[in-house]
Order: structure tokens, then sequence, then C-alpha cells
DNA sequence: ACCACGGGGTGAAACGTTTCACAAGCTGGT
DNA sequence: ACCAGCTTGTGAAACGTTTCACCCCGTGGT
């Protein structure tokens, strides 16, 4: 009921303005009598706290913001959780932007984080190289983590997984199959993960050797409905210049593709292999079970959350810290054949 | 660079606190070239407002809180994504908390949220009835709006789906296939909804004669692994005793049934017929295409969203709403036939 | 010449905390 | 008796905004 704050309850409970507050911050160094009476006069009044009053005052919030490229991404829902748990733990609070891949909206985000003088920053910017923006927050002192991303320029904390390993991991096991024309379905390629994994790929089909082609499709984004549209390209394509494999940046895309093929009346694995990115738990529940390369996404959640309040506490100067987790192939129905079916040659 | 604020600007542009606040805050009531003066400080000073401050001064902040039962449930995801339009577009911001199906941490979300005076709540409560925190929320003058529930004892608005007639559309349809032993695999029962569609697949199941049997198989939680769980205990029933047909409370279920279901050797829908309940994106591209009862998602989001701004911006007493969307039977694989193989007698 | 008026600007108060230097009252050692 | 030292409590300043009453001055009407 009352919309007023500590004086209300100091007048309540007898005691001054500053021994109300010592009651909220610094309990034992009250007496115990008069602590009971402060804390039943909040009860009674239903006092609480203004959050607002009390940053302005202390400078510094408790909220720690993650900014993530796709909510609706189970890769991110898992991080999501795995830094939640850190931050709770420690007595914070985490709250969740979704910048959709686009800039704008990231701007946005992080135009509102810095008025609110966020306690630090994870993100997994939507662009890679110079950011104006978050280094305006780190020279300001808020920390900030890389999430899933080198530390790039921005000389930062970051937790990572080897993207080009994984995209390494998944053209070897397509090449040993066999496969000669690989697909790479992913983008926009601006995106660094869509780059490493390409990249990751193409260098180990060059190692390789035999000719291994690996054919670009860039999709406007990672998600389910591009990934359809992908594999209706590809359908399209006449059965000789067909690929015979499909790599997807994305398990959402991967998941898209399979649908799109079954539309074009494409059998998985027998007529394209198809490897997917993520390994999130819809993978191994797809119509036909996705090879996949798996990332530690919660533990990539956490160890940026930790790193992030290593670096909050730090009073001095603070030694910035990579993480980088190694990705891992999980083979599933998807590419569960000796190889592709010789054609036309 | 500079940590200071208004004052520092004010000073460099060589006018008033005030000037800069209106140049900030009614831009129009500053002469052009004074405005001009302040806003090349502000730049050059890399002055950010702090929001702290602002709040405090202001006793309202602009930020929307949703608190969900389940970040990385899909259907939550498209949810959030719904309300996050609406409320960008009014130039606040959306802070996305996980309650995770426990009461314990939703209480702590709010009490965080009431100290941070948010401007308004989005809920989806994780048990039904007297909620007194929310009702202190409410008392206080934040407007809350509940989210796929009925409003309950707290009058308020609320925007939800039919869950009843939801679970009623899923089961006259497995009845009518011809199913006289149905399992209703959901949990923890304490959840309305679980509770609603339970009722209505009940109630469908009473009306349509002919002594159609619903057993309950009971979860702790609305996850796969629950689903994996659940399907488990159905396939170590003796055949005799074995249902049918599998509705689940929720699409994640379904697909951990689906999994369990395969590990058991049970085939869908020959064994074993299933329906889920969301329609998330991933329900499509199961293993076997699932059947399931879909709801508006992202609309109820848009609608929760536009009900609360509506609300807060309402300065006087304000007539609470009660939307209420009709679910939809989406039909697929998971329930293609005509009807269980008669056994055993 | 005078007045009313309005655009443009000022400066101090207020928002609700936390912090900090200090005071008051005890205890126990000399 | 006296002082040192501790525990408990006090009160005012400060945090960075916004708001509000008020002032100054040029303009146009009489």
């Amino acid at each position: 009921m009352a919309v007023t704050g500590i004086k209300e309850v100091a007048r309540r409970a007898g005691v001054s303005l500053g021994t109300v507050s010592n009651v909220l911050n610094r309990p034992d160094s009250v007496a115990p009598a008069t602590r009971k009476r402060v804390l039943d006069a909040i009860d009674e009044l239903g006092y609480v706290r203004n959050d607002s009053a009390r940053h302005l005052r202390a400078g510094s919030s408790r909220t720690v913001a993650i900014v993530v490229l796709d909510v609706s991404n189970p890769f991110f829902t898992d991080v999501v959780q795995g830094a939640e748990a850190v931050v709770e733990a420690a007595g914070g609070m985490l709250v969740v932007c979704n910048s959709g891949q686009d800039p704008a909206r990231e701007g946005r985000h992080l135009a509102t984080l810095e008025e609110q003088r966020v306690r630090g920053l994870l993100i997994t910017p939507v662009e890679n190289g110079r950011h104006e923006r978050l280094e305006r927050l780190v020279d300001r002192g808020i920390p900030v983590v890389l999430v899933d991303r080198g530390s790039g320029q921005l000389n930062r904390c970051s937790v990572a997984v080897d993207d080009v390993l994984g995209g390494r991991l998944a053209a070897t096991h397509l090449a040993e199959l066999g496969h000669r024309h690989i697909a790479f379905v992913g983008g926009p390629v601006a995106i660094p993960q869509v780059a490493d994994r390409h990249a990751g790929a193409a260098a180990a089909l060059a190692e390789h050797g035999g000719g291994v082609d690996l054919e670009v499709f860039e999709t406007k984004s990672l998600s389910v409905t591009a990934g359809r549209q992908a594999a209706e390209d590809i359908c399209a394509l006449p059965h000789s210049r067909r690929p015979t494999a499909i790599f997807c940046a994305n398990d959402l895309l991967a998941l898209g593709v399979l649908q799109g093929l079954t539309i074009g009346g494409l059998r998985v694995p027998e007529d394209m292999a198809l490897v997917g990115y993520d390994d999130i738990e819809f993978a191994a529940a797809a119509a036909v079970p996705l090879t996949s390369v798996r990332q530690p996404r919660e533990q990539l959640g956490r160890t940026a959350a930790q790193l992030l309040l290593e670096e909050a506490d730090t009073d001095a100067a603070h030694g910035h810290r990579h993480v980088v987790f190694q990705p891992q192939l999980v083979v599933r129905q998807s590419t569960a054949t000796a190889g592709p079916r010789r054609r036309g040659r």
C-alpha cells in the first residue's frame, strides 16, 4: 500500500534512516531487537526496496544481460539456461535480449542496456569486426564477454567453440563416405559462425584431396524456413549437377532442408546425405535423425557467465581469457550410407 | 569517457541543467542553436543517460517483463517474440524471465521485478489460485496480464487459448479413429494447462460414449526427457493393458514419447497413435510428423503485450478483458491410421 | 511610452537509497 | 577515576535526473 520508502519504515520503527539501510544491507551490524522492530515495520508496511534509487547511489546494478542472435533457436536457449544458472546463483538477474540477427536491433538493445548501466554483458554480436557501440560499453567499464565468437579486435574475454574444427569434422565425415559434390547451406555469410564452419569444411576438403567440390548455397537466415527454401533450390537442379550431400551451418536449417528434400521427393540418406550443426535436442527426434556437430551449449553459457562475474568482481585489471571448446561429431541416420550411388560418369 | 552526467554536458555547452534535460525530453522547446550546442556537447562527451536516476525521479520504468514457464520450450519463445514486437514498437524493452516451472524461482523473479518497478508484467504463473505476490504487484499499481491462463481469482486482463477445447479436439479425434484405451501423458497436474487439457479430453470421451478409457500418466515436467521416460513405462506394460493411443499435454513430451516408443520397439502410428499439443515448428519435422493442437503462439504474445500497454497508458480505471483464442487440430502422420488393431477380445 | 505576452532559459527541489564521519553508551584494564 | 576500544545508532551528503516556478527580454498592440 505504502508507496513510500525507507523513511516511512524508519519512522514506524522509531529509528533513523541509516539504521533501516543497515538492516537491509548489513543485518549483523544491528542489534537483534532493533533489527526485529525494523523488519516488522517493513512487513506491516509492505515496503519494497527501490532498485533505481539503490543503483543510482551505488553506481552499479546487479543485472547481467545476454544478447543472443535468436531466442527461438534451441541452441541459444540452452546457452541462456547455462548463464542463468550461474548468474542467479550469484544473486543476480539475467535479462535476455534478442537481436534477431539484426544489427539495428542489437544496437537499440545495447543503447538501452548502457543507459541501464548493467553489471555486465554477454553477447554474440551480429557482425564481426570493430564494434563501436560495444567498445563504448567497455570504455565505460562494463565487462563484456563474447559468446561463441573469437574476441576479434576487441580485447575481451570470450567463450567459443572451434567452428573451423566443426566444419572440418562434418566435411571430413562426408568425404570419407565417398561424397564428391557437397553443398554448404548457410548464411548470411557475414555471420562469423557461418563463415568459419564453411572455411573449416573447405580446408578439410582441400586437404582430403580427390577434388571434392563444395558448393555454397547462401541463405538469408539460419531458420527452418530458409532451409526449406534452399532444399527446393537444390531439388530443382538437374540431376547431374546436384550435390549428393548437404552440410548445413545449423540444425534449424538442416531440419528445414530435410522437409524441403522430402517435399521434393528426395530421400535422406539414400539420395542425399545431411549433416547439421549444434545437435539441438530436436535433431535426434527429426524425421531422419540428424548427424550433427555437437557443441557444449549449456557449458558455453555457464563459462561465459563465470568469466563475466569474475571480471566484474575484480576491481583491478583483469587478464582476459579465451576459452575454446571442441565440438564433436554425432553420427546418426542422416548420413548412414556407404556413400553416394555413382551416376552419370 | 566521462563518467559524469548532465551536469558536465551543461557546463560544456554553457547552459543550465534544465536546458540539457529539455533537449533530451522536449527538444522542440529549445531554440535550434542551443539545441545544437547541447547535442554536440553530448556527442563529444559520449554522454549516456542514466536510467536509474531518470526512473527514480520519474517513478516508472519503461521495461516490461515476461515470466515464462520454460524458455527452452519453442511455444514460449514464440509467445515472447510476439510480445517483444509490440513492446519494442512502443519504445519499451522486454525482459524475459524463466521460472522453469519452479514456484520459488518465480517468486524470486517477481521480487526482483517489483524492486525494479517494472512498467508491467506478462506472466504465466506456475500455479493457479490466489497468488499473494502477484496481488501485491497489482496493489502497487503494476499492470499484470495473465498469459495462457484464465484470470482465476485475480481480476486482471488475460490472454489464453481454450485448453479444454484443445483437449476435446485431441480426444475426439482419437476416439473417432476407434481408440478405446487412451493414455494422457502430462504433468505436473498442478499446472492449469495440463489439468484443462486433461479435463477437456475426459469430458469429450465421456460425451462420446462407448466407454473409452483415459488413463493418466503423470510426468514431473513438460520436457522431452520426461516424455521419453513415460514412454518407457508404457512400453513396459503388458500388451493387453497397454493403451493404443497417447495424448500428450505438450509437443516436447510427445517428441520424447516418440523417441521412447521407438526405443521400446513400438511404431507410430501403427502400434500407437500419438497426439501432441502446441504444434511447435519441430512437430512437423519429427521422425513421424506429429498430429498436434495448434495455438496462435505469437498472436498470444502480441495481444498480451497490447493489453498490457493499453492498461499502463490508461491512468484511470481500466476494464479488464479476457481474450480467448481457439485452438485447432492439425492432423499429421502420427495418427494416420484407421484405428487400433483389435486384440485380445 | 507602456503593457501584456510568450519564447527561451534558469536554478533549486525532490525522487529513495547508500555511505560515511561521528556520537553515545558500555566494558574492562590500569 | 580514566581512557581505549567496541558496539550500536545517527544524520546529512551525494548519486543524476526531471520538474516547476520563475525570470529576462524582445515584440506588437494601444
